[in-house]
DNA sequence: AGCTATTTATAACA
DNA sequence: TTGTTATAAATAGCT
């Protein structure tokens, strides 16, 4: 919508992009409410930005944190569906302040990980968190680097390829001008034999670090035309009601 | 958009509200797929259709499950556990699936911020966290340097009223010895060594802990290990006195 | 931030 | 539901 169709692809001018981002997002969050009002549906939306800022709307009669609970506990029931222990509902009594005082300490250990609640804290207890949380983020650092360099390693090998696709393709030109010097320039926008093009697997360039994705499905969110329903898309999608 | 305009206000006819969810959350879900690949952000939408049926879509490269960390994250500091409801006793069977949920995800987080498992996130994630880590390691640090200050001026504090004191005292010795030359040693009963080492005006231990903020600027990068403190110091000194 | 020319989304209807 | 169509909305490219 707008003056000119626009691929499904990552928009590669910065400002663009971020201009972009900014009126879509507002179109979005719209959208999102209009339809949790219009049709009474529970809505949470979370977008965070290429550079991290956070933008979110959730459905105004429950707030976000109950929607993602409610997410939570539907995607945790799917997930265990299978694998179940025995009854827990007969030593609740047991297992409720458990899980309860379990739960405090995770949150606990989490606000001190985040530098919060730290003044109850004695000398020794921050040096040991500093200790920690210093060692993390050397092994954060380190992961980082480790995907940076995978993935330049990956562009490179593509540039490669590329580039030998290129020459092949101009070799074949070349021969194609000779052996019909009369097609003129016909023959060589159209013989590039499109077996050729093939030849290399998914020479998709454009995202950058595109190609990792780390899902473990491997499945791509990208469709040639897009016209068409995207895979995700049919997720769910079945009669309700 | 469509023949007429429309109030934004819930469709009370059943059909037409269902059709339009239908229609809309399909319309809705492109969008945000389109937002996510045409501006490289992170997107998480959760749907909940009047019935209670899920729908959900999270970009690419990262999981649901992961962006709603980052979230959690993100949004740390609002979140609290209803604790006290009524009788855990009646919902079992809901309140269960929900705490393990829970459980989960403080632990992944946990896990993230020790730099574990980090090969499921995306480099993005990667990002976040060690952003974030890096903040709290200079909240950290920042509140370790203000605990060894006031212990600092507690010392130092501490060693002024001794010094009175014993200037005090070795004043009434004196005195003593005049007015009774023949006590002799009874004096040795009050005696306080007149020569020790904090004896020295401006006790400064360790150098540079002068004009630390609270909120981490002027960080100074030590690494935990190598700066020591003195081990007088490492009790937490607050109560002292 | 505003302003259009266009493209999209979709409400009503079949 | 699914498809078609007339229209309302969203927004890409500019300023």
């Amino acid at each position: 919508m707008g003056r000119g169709r626009v691929e499904l692809k990552r928009i590669e001018n910065k400002i663009s992009r971020q201009v972009t981002f900014s009126k879509r997002r507002s179109g979005l969050l719209k959208k999102a409410n209009e339809i949790s009002v219009l049709c009474d549906a529970d809505v949470a939306l979370i977008v965070f930005s290429t550079k991290g800022k956070l933008f979110e709307y959730s459905s105004t009669d429950s707030s976000m944190e109950s929607i993602l609970e409610r997410y939570e506990r539907y995607s945790y029931a799917e997930r265990q569906m299978n694998a179940n222990d025995s009854d827990p509902k007969e030593n609740w009594s047991v297992e409720y302040p458990k899980l309860m005082s379990r739960i405090e300490l995770l949150q606990r250990n989490i606000r001190h990980y985040m530098g919060q609640d730290l003044d109850p804290l004695s000398l020794r207890e921050l040096q040991s968190i500093e200790q920690q949380i210093d060692t993390s983020l050397k092994r954060i650092r380190s992961r980082k680097n480790q995907l940076m360099h995978e993935s330049i390693s990956e562009l490179q090998k593509k540039e490669r390829a590329l580039q030998e696709q290129n020459i092949l393709i101009t070799k074949k030109l070349k021969e194609n001008e000779k052996t019909q010097p009369n097609s003129g320039q016909n023959s060589a926008t159209f013989h590039v034999p499109p077996s050729h093009s093939h030849h290399l697997p998914n020479l998709t360039i454009g995202g950058a670090f595109g190609g990792m994705n780390r899902d473990g499905s491997g499945q791509v969110h990208q469709y040639p035309g897009s016209s068409l329903i995207p895979p995700w898309m049919l997720r769910h999608v079945s009669n309700e009601g």
